[in-house]
Order: structure tokens, then sequence, then C-alpha cells
DNA sequence: TTTTTGTCAATTGTTGACAATCTGCAATCC
DNA sequence: GGATTGCAGATTGTCAACAATTGACAAAAA
């Protein structure tokens, strides 16, 4: 029983495509790479950022494992990887919830992804290529038509793009990989939502401002662009979340009889 | 069946001391706080620091049952801890084998480091309280000992200490926690080792130099001073890496039939 | 000899079952 | 009525057995 393209095509009744031939062995690759345990845990990870699941909302083993047609066995390991990645919180014996990112928190994330947007910044002025620099260019024009076209929805995800990107042209493997878990666990900071639109346009000229350093050829004023950068971004979402939370008292005395809860 | 200390003490024959009666209720918080997956991972991790799993070695899912005495479930999932921790790494349907970290990461830990502590230097200069900057004289004057004593040992030890208790002091739990981590596969890098001790001067004056920019509060120098530490620091490392590399091509060398080995 | 194939022991991947614990609710007591 | 106690169902923690895969070695073929 040979897994080569040629027998397949003949022991099959049917002629079988490029793409079929291809996906053969992309299935062995799978088989290869990927556990039950692998998968749940990809695919409660996206439910999470999709918000499918609400921060402080729990999930239960038998209900998910059933969901996705396997034992428990899989989803409790895919839960401790969760855990670990900052996604999840376990309490022995009561269940696992979606981790709520307090206010605090967001703020020590923001700080701490300030220091190293910084050293992308020194790094990528030194290093960064000319097609590199293109890219971003595009990136950041493209931005730029959202913010004509006052889309807060489409801003935020070329942002979140955008910072990926040159975190990633800096080519520190590792601080990428932990770029990346800092930015998954603030989509767990629940009033971050979208900033409000007004503001679109600072931040703009700011991301201007960071390509114009890093091609330049400056470590230090890139390192500083970016810093700040990423230090007003932290402003803008803590004033936009105490507004917020000032909303939501006013709607809760509205709807409850005025008693003031807490 | 009350679990009160009384009533504890009454039931048994031999009175009870007052630390016994605190451990019945240090007792049930374990039980209500540890799970057999938290002990296991937390000892795989004590060993692997400890150097009892070589970096490269695998690890056998029955074998560490056995000798822990529970089921394989339970060490499954703190392998998929240790795993997304960065300490263990898993083929599939191969095994677990324990990091080995090759210099580049290495490498690029250090980059990381040094952003961070950049970031602790700024912040401890601005608001470290004279108790603590009192603390951390204390540690820097014990390494200076070490120094005097030639015992490169105690000198990694407590350099280690002196650089986590700054990180703390700066008050952002993620930086420390992710710090910490970094710290952790830091030792999985072979040939890290104890630096030749000749150089233990050189790190102390650096020490030295930290602690007074902190005190001086100049936010920027003392963050410069921890980030050009933690980047000599990697330039001792690598150049110490270098040296043990070409001691082993010689020695292999001498020990084989003359032939290059590769 | 060299290569290929078949077999088997060791190990990992997955599952279902059982034990321990929690949670909500009804029964009981003050 | 309000607090306490005692179930009963649901959920998590743990285990042991089964299935699938791997790696090594011997037997067979070229």
């Amino acid at each position: 029983m040979s897994l080569s393209p040629d027998s397949h095509h003949a022991s099959l009744g049917k002629p079988l495509t490029a793409e079929a031939v291809r996906s053969a062995y992309d299935t062995i690759a799978l088989l290869q790479t990927q556990s039950l345990t692998t998968v749940v845990q990809q695919d409660i990870e996206r439910a999470i950022l999709a918000g499918e699941y609400a921060p402080g909302s729990k999930l239960v083993e038998a209900t998910l494992a059933e969901k996705m047609g396997v034992s428990r066995g899989p989803v409790r390991e895919a839960f401790r990887m969760l855990e670990e990645a900052g996604l999840l919180r376990t309490e022995k014996n009561r269940g696992v919830f979606v981790r709520d990112i307090a206010i605090d928190e967001a703020v020590e994330i923001f700080d701490l992804r300030a220091a190293m947007e910084e050293l992308v910044g020194r790094q990528l002025a030194v290093n960064i290529s000319a097609a590199q620099l293109k890219e971003i260019l595009a990136l950041v024009a493209a931005m730029e038509r959202s913010v004509k076209a006052r889309d807060p929805r489409d801003y935020h995800l070329q942002n979140l793009a955008f910072h990926d990107r040159l975190v990633e042209m800096a080519g520190n493997r590792k601080l990428t990989s932990i770029y990346r878990k800092l930015i998954k666990e603030l989509a767990l900071f629940r009033r971050l939502n979208l900033a409000d639109g007004g503001l679109m346009p600072v931040s703009a000229r700011e991301h201007r401002h960071i390509v114009k350093a890093i091609a330049s050829g400056d470590a230090e004023a890139a390192g500083k662009a970016m810093f700040e950068h990423v230090m007003e971004s932290k402003a803008r979402t803590i004033e936009n979340n105490l507004h917020r939370q000032a909303q939501n008292v006013i709607e809760t005395r509205k709807h409850s009889d005025n008693s003031i809860k807490y």
C-alpha cells in the first residue's frame, strides 16, 4: 500500500486533481504534527480571541469534549497549555475560566510592550531593508485610508498587523513570540474594544513618525518613537476605559431602581 | 468530623505543637491549590533546572509516572505546561525532550532581557524606596565578598538574585513573570555554566554603577546602565561559549584518532 | 553483501470509568 | 423567618486499559 500520488491515482476510480494529490501529503504532514490536544488548543484559543467565550466565563471539559468529538483528556491538556499561555485560569475542583484582564494588568502589559517595541525600533533603524521599508510604508498608507473612511474596526486590525510586522522584522524570534502572547492577553482586556474613532488620526500620525525615524537610521529616535507611541496608546486605552466605566455606572443606575450597586 | 485544631487536639493521643496545628491548615490549603499535575510540573521543572535531566535528554511518561507514584495523565498535563513554558519540546509519537537552547536563541534572550531590564532601571530610578536601596546595596556588597573569595558559583547565584530582586522591585508583575521564564530558559543554554572567574570583578563594578545610577534618580542613566550591563553579560557569555567550543574540538581530536568530527 | 520486508517490544495517543469535590436545594432546627 | 444540615446532580481529578505509532532487529530477497 504505497502512499505515492501515482498509486493513489491508479487505485481510485476518479482522477485526482493536483490539489487532491497535494492534500494527501498535507494530510500526512498534519497527522505527523497535529494531535487532538493541539487542535483543541488552537480552536479554543481561536474561539476565545474571537469573543465566542467571554472573559470570566467558564469552560466545561465534558461540554467542549463532546462538541469537538474527543474525550476529556486532550481537552484537559489543551487547558493546561492555554493556562500557561495566560488565556485561561484554573480553580482547582471548580473549573477553568477565560481570564479577565484587569486594567492594572493591561497597564503592565503596555509598559512591557513599550520596552520591547523600543528595542524593535532601534534594531530596525539599523537593519531594515529597502523592501521591508516599502512594505511597512504600504501598511501605513492602508491605515490612513481607514482613517479617511472612518472605519475604526478596519483601522484596529491594520494597526495590529503593522505592529506585528515590525516586531517580526526585528528578527528576534523570542521577542516575537512573547509579543504575540502579550497581544493575545490584551485582547482579554474587556474594555479595549475599539477606541474612540476620533483618535485614529493622532495614532496614524505617530505611525508616520515611527517609519520616518526608522528610515532615517537613527536608532535612538526610532526606539523612542515606538516607545512613546505605545505609551500614548496606553493612555488612550485607559482614558477610553474610564469613560466607558463611567458610562456603565450611569446605565446601571438608569436601568435599576436608582439604587447604587457595588 | 471537625477540622478545627482543638478537636484535633482532643481526638489524638498526643498533644499537638503550634507547628502541627498550623500544618493542618497548610494541608488544607495545599489540597485546595495543588493537584498532582501541578506537583509533577514543579518537580520536573526543579529537576531540569537542577541539571538532573540534561538538555536534549528524553523524558518517558511511564517512567516519570512510576517514579512519582502517579498515573500518566498528570504527567502528560505537566508536560504540556512545561512545553508552553519553553522548557520541554514535544515530537509527536516520539516523546518529549528537555529543550536545548542554541547560542542564537540565547543571544535573542539576552537582547530581550536588556530591553526589559532597561525599563526596570528607569522605573526604579524614579520609584525606589530608601529601604529597597539599602537592600540592593547589601546584595552588591555580598557579591563583592564572593569576588574577593574567588567563588564563581556563589557569585553566579547572587548575581541571579540581584537581578531578580531588581526586576521584582520594579513592580510590574507581568514583566517579572516573563523575566523569570527567560532566566529559566537561559539555564538550558548548555555552555552558560560559570563564566570565567576572572571576569567577576568587571561584572561587580557594573553592579555598583547600576545602583549608583538608580540612587541618583536619573532614569535614563539607570536604564542605560542596566541595558549595557546585560549586553556586556551577553558578550562575556558568548566569548566564554566560543572558548569552550574551541576547547571541545581540541579535546575531541585528542581522544579520537585525529580525524575531524562534525 | 546489500536492500527490503515482516515482526515485535516499547512508547505515545486516546478513551471510558471511577473517585473526590463542589453546588444548589430541600429538609430540619432554632 | 433565618440559619444549618444533608442529600443529589453535575463537574473535576485520577487512573487503567486499549489503539496507534515508532524503532530496532531478524528474515527474506535481490
